[in-house]
DNA sequence: CCAAAAGTGTTAGACCTACACCCATGA
DNA sequence: TCATGGGTGTAGGTCTAACACTTTTGG
């Protein structure tokens, strides 16, 4: 049994071509037929797709998320849909709103729980996800048509990750195990919506200590090769308890 | 209509001698009857109410909420319950989370969205509302049996505005509209958990740029009178917005 | 050797911390 | 006049902001 009334929606971040994309799906028959055999809940869950043309659209996008079966945790199920849809495990999850407008999903009443989710997209293979062919990163500054108030919930999910990444040290979700430092300014730049300055921007990450130096360098680029770094696990999880000032 | 397995609590903080409090409601059974006839929803209710012989115990106390009816917007709906349990419009208000666990309630299964909320208690008029008999401040660190998992919301709750405090502007919500920066200052010592320095909090907030002196003094005390201030509104929304570091 | 990005240091000003005594008031 | 809490300044250290050139690498 599933709430007809509660879905969760994820909005998935990853950090591609130095700019913030959101993973969306779009529900082609088929994959959504797989999803609800594989959950046990299909006719419940087909009702609610018949009942939703928007659903079937082939223009529309829509945030990776399902109704939420009575037996399952909130939680523990928002897990399992990202780990569906990504086939990645420890993903990074916060959420961040409940969505509870009138008239946010026509002719039908639903809330919504929102989590947002950062992923590095290097990591992400859409080969182990059975909505695979369904999925698609798109930059968060050109989205598609999308379903519903996707819209709304996305700019909420940027909103809160922006003043999250303010005072904690999220922003390496987004990023592979190894990565330049210019590469961490970039991904700041792009979160927090300015221009950095590159000396200053060195000199207070490397005094958090939370970055080590991997002694390992760029291969096969046209210029001077940078430095690799990996994050402290353990500085990180001190910092983002304690909180810190990132607002450079 | 309701939702019957969704909920709203609302964790409603005042700042009374020199302590957090938290008000709490005990649903005596003439109240709740009061309540439901007001919202057209007795028989759903009596049925939940029914169910849960914990609602009726007089020796827990619970965070003051009700089940969602379908017509209603959530937030809408929650400064609603809000007013009605304070008697105060425009109360400062915050979503902070959505508990789905699958047991937090026993013999059913109910979500429950969770609101926290920043009053004074000077303003808050007990006669005004419907349930005015019920309701009682507890201190933070003193909570009597509560029902179900009440404490985990509350302590969530605390931890979350501690860190929007840290951060935003947030404190005010708490403080009659004249207030000394002495009054200001234990507050913030009793959210953040620790004890500032007289001198450099003074300075801090006066350079903010926050306060207005009102000219006027405390009257009747047996000591030197302390300034009273009010806050710049229009500066407190700027630094909202922007956010500050405050964490002293 | 050229293009492209990596990497580096200094200075002036702002802000933070630590710290102790006199002041105004009512009882 | 005393008890109580209100109110103030300074100095040293740390952090921040602004700013331009040299180094390394592959093509």
């Amino acid at each position: 049994m599933i709430f007809k009334n509660l879905s969760i929606d994820c909005v998935i971040f990853g950090f591609r071509d130095n700019k913030l994309n959101v993973l969306l799906w779009q529900p082609e028959p088929e994959i959504v037929k797989k999803l609800l055999i594989l959950n046990d809940v299909y006719l419940e869950f087909k009702e609610i797709y018949e009942n939703n043309p928007a659903l079937k659209s082939d223009k529309h996008w829509g945030l990776i998320g399902m109704h939420l079966p009575v037996e399952e945790d909130l939680n523990d199920y928002t897990k399992k849909i990202l780990e569906m849809a990504t086939g990645l495990q420890n993903i990074y999850l916060k959420q961040f709103q409940t969505f509870g407008g009138i008239n946010r999903i026509p002719h039908t009443r639903v809330l919504t729980v929102a989590y947002y989710a950062l992923i590095n997209p290097e990591y992400h293979d859409l080969k182990l996800s059975p909505v695979a062919k369904a999925v698609k990163w798109f930059d968060i500054d050109n989205l598609p048509d999308v379903a519903y108030d996707a819209k709304d919930i996305i700019s909420h999910a940027l909103k809160t990750l922006r003043e999250e990444a303010k005072y904690h040290p999220v922003g390496f979700h987004l990023l592979p195990d190894k990565f330049t430092l210019n590469e961490l300014q970039t991904l700041y730049e792009v979160i927090l919506g300015k221009t950095l300055d590159t000396r200053n921007f060195r000199k207070k990450i490397l005094n958090m200590n939370l970055l080590m130096d991997t002694g390992e360098k760029q291969k096969h680029v046209a210029h001077r090769a940078a430095k690799l770094f990996s994050f402290d696990m353990e500085m990180y999880n001190k910092l983002r308890e304690e909180g810190l000032n990132f607002s450079i």
